[in-house]
This record gives structure tokens, C-alpha cells and sequence, in this order.
DNA sequence: CGCTATTAGTTAAAAATGTAACTATCAAGG
DNA sequence: CCTTGATAGTTACATTTTTAACTAATAGCG
């Protein structure tokens, strides 16, 4: 009874505490980034289940495997580049898209560093596949925003995405 | 040379194949999960560089920390409903910030699993010196978006938050 | 009470990620 | 050609995150 009351009391403290910091002009709960992560880990949710079930893919897997379905053969510099990740990341991805026979790697004859990387015809089948999925589901997203806020929201992202 | 042509050959075949594949109704480009992470990963990454060079916290740390100076006391269960994050995340960033006396934690008499969780008066410190560099950070985000687009983005990012 | 089922929170093992050092290849100047 | 410096990609190691099993406490029901 006493100790419950001075838990009360304790929770009582906090709220006068937060009061008397003015935070009238920003409230936290707003905090863009914050939310970005909290949007962006909810929709990752869902789909990572996708290529993970269906394919035994990891994330990054399957940016890799995207960007090789949308651009066509590229080199591992290039990915990074095209996605802003690190080369451990990429490199990790593509030897495993490359157990499962996903793609198949070619040194370029003029600058043996440079590998090109290319989908094979089943990593191919494979990216139709997820593609659709993901037309699907983005479709479903898109359907829950407020009308016009669809391309507010792609202009916003591509904005940030730019940032530095 | 002939090796050389060889590479080209097979990026036109690449190019090829993914003109094969109808993707005209949706660009993976577009993909909001996909502008989601960029765009979390890229804001993210300037605040993270300020509580962690600064109080050497971790983005969990940081997220709890925040989530007991907005809303005062709460206990580790309620951190998880209101930031959806799983108990092992919260239970370890929670020990953390106890470590660093950024936080004080006491049993509920009423139900000594229940821990009540409340910012010590240092805590509240660095609790009001992040949220003013949030709100700065937050408003140089807002500045880059086209008119009307934050409101535009609260309402889609919060609105996906609550998927499910 | 006393047995079983839940629940809050922790801990330990497995998986993923980040960091840094490494290998192989090429470029440029002498 | 030969040395120095840069670059593409890999590997090894440390940190972080995820998953699952665990502990302590309570609830409900006989």
C-alpha cells in the first residue's frame, strides 16, 4: 500500500519533469528518423518473409539480386554504389546468390579485378517472381495512404535518400 | 579483346532478358520498402553519430532513453508495446543505461515482476540535450522537403506504422 | 492451499553486421 | 620492367541482433 503509493508518486515526479522541459515545439513521437525506422522495419517485416520462405534469402540477398534483375549485369563496385552499401555487404551477398546458383560471376578481361556479375536464367526466375510480389504488395501500401500522399511520400524519400 | 567482346555480349543478353520481363506497370526502383530503409538508414546514420560519440549509446539505448523522456516512468513491457520492440532488445538497452545511471529501475509492490523505469536527473540531462538536437536535426529534414510534403510524410509513415 | 499455466524480464547460443586488415590486380613514374 | 600507390573484392575478427530457453513471480482453478 505505502510502496505502491510511492510508485505513484515516483510516475507523478516523471510527468512534472517532463513538463518542465519545453518540448512545445518538437514532440519526439514525430521525430522523422524515428519513424522512417519504425515504416521502413514494419514493411521489411512483411516481405522479408517472402524471400526468406520461399528462397531461403537474406535482405541483402535480395538487394543484390534486385538490382541485378533491374539494371542488368553490373559489378560489385557498381551495386554499392547504386544501393550506398558497403563492399563486405555486396560481396557476402553475392558468394551466397552464388551457392544457390542465382548468378554467375565473370572477371572483365580488360581489368581482371572487376567482376561482372550476371543473374542466371533461374536467378532470373527467381526475380520475376519476388517482382511481382512486390509490385503486389506495394500496391497494397500505396491503396492504405491518403489520396495524393503517394507521391508526396516518394518525393520525400528520394530527398532524404539524397542527403550529403 | 575477343574475351572483352565476350563481357558485352553478355550485358546486351542481360539487358535483353530484362526487357523480356514486363515490368512496366512497377519499378523496383519504387519500391517503398526499399526508399523506406534507404532513407531510415541514411537519416539515422547522422543521429546516431551524436549519442554515440557523445554518450557512447547504442540506437536501442537512445530509443528507450527517449521513449522514459517523453512519457515518463514506464516499465520495460510498455516500452515494447509503444516502440514495438521485442523484450530482449529492450531488457539489454535498459541495462545499459543503468549501467550508465541514466536510469533507476524498482519493483512494483503490487507485482514484483513489473519493473518501474524512470530517467535518473542525469538522464533527464542527456535525455533534454538529444531531444534538442533531434529537433534540430528534425527541422534541417523538414527544410530539404518541397512545401507541404511533412505533412504529407507524418500522415504516410505513421499511417504504415500501424500496418497489421 | 497446491497444481498448472501465464507473464515480465534475463541469459545463452546462433546468426548477422560492421570494422579492419588482407590479397590480387592494375596504373604511373622513373 | 620495377617500385610505389591505388583499387576491387575477400577474409577474419569484434560487435550487435535474433532466437530460444530460462528464472522468478503471479493468476486461476480445483
Amino acid at each position: 500500500m505505502t510502496e505502491t503509493q510511492s510508485d505513484q508518486a515516483k510516475f507523478d515526479q516523471a510527468k512534472f519533469d517532463q513538463a518542465e522541459f519545453d518540448q512545445a515545439e518538437f514532440d519526439l513521437a514525430d521525430f522523422i528518423p524515428y519513424l522512417l525506422n519504425r515504416a521502413a522495419e514494419k514493411t521489411s517485416h512483411y516481405f522479408e518473409y517472402v524471400y526468406k520462405s520461399k528462397y531461403g534469402m537474406l535482405r541483402m540477398e535480395w538487394r543484390v539480386l534486385f538490382h541485378l534483375g533491374r539494371y542488368g549485369a553490373l559489378t560489385a563496385k557498381e551495386i554499392c554504389q547504386k544501393g550506398d552499401l558497403h563492399k563486405t555487404k555486396v560481396s557476402r551477398a553475392v558468394a551466397a546468390l552464388e551457392d544457390k546458383r542465382f548468378l554467375t560471376r565473370e572477371a572483365q578481361a580488360h581489368d581482371r579485378r572487376y567482376e561482372t556479375l550476371k543473374l542466371s536464367t533461374q536467378g532470373f526466375t527467381v526475380y520475376q517472381d519476388l517482382c511481382l510480389q512486390a509490385a503486389d504488395f506495394h500496391h497494397r501500401i500505396v491503396a492504405r495512404l491518403a489520396e495524393g500522399d503517394e507521391k508526396a511520400l516518394l518525393r520525400a524519400l528520394r530527398n532524404l535518400i539524397d542527403i550529403k
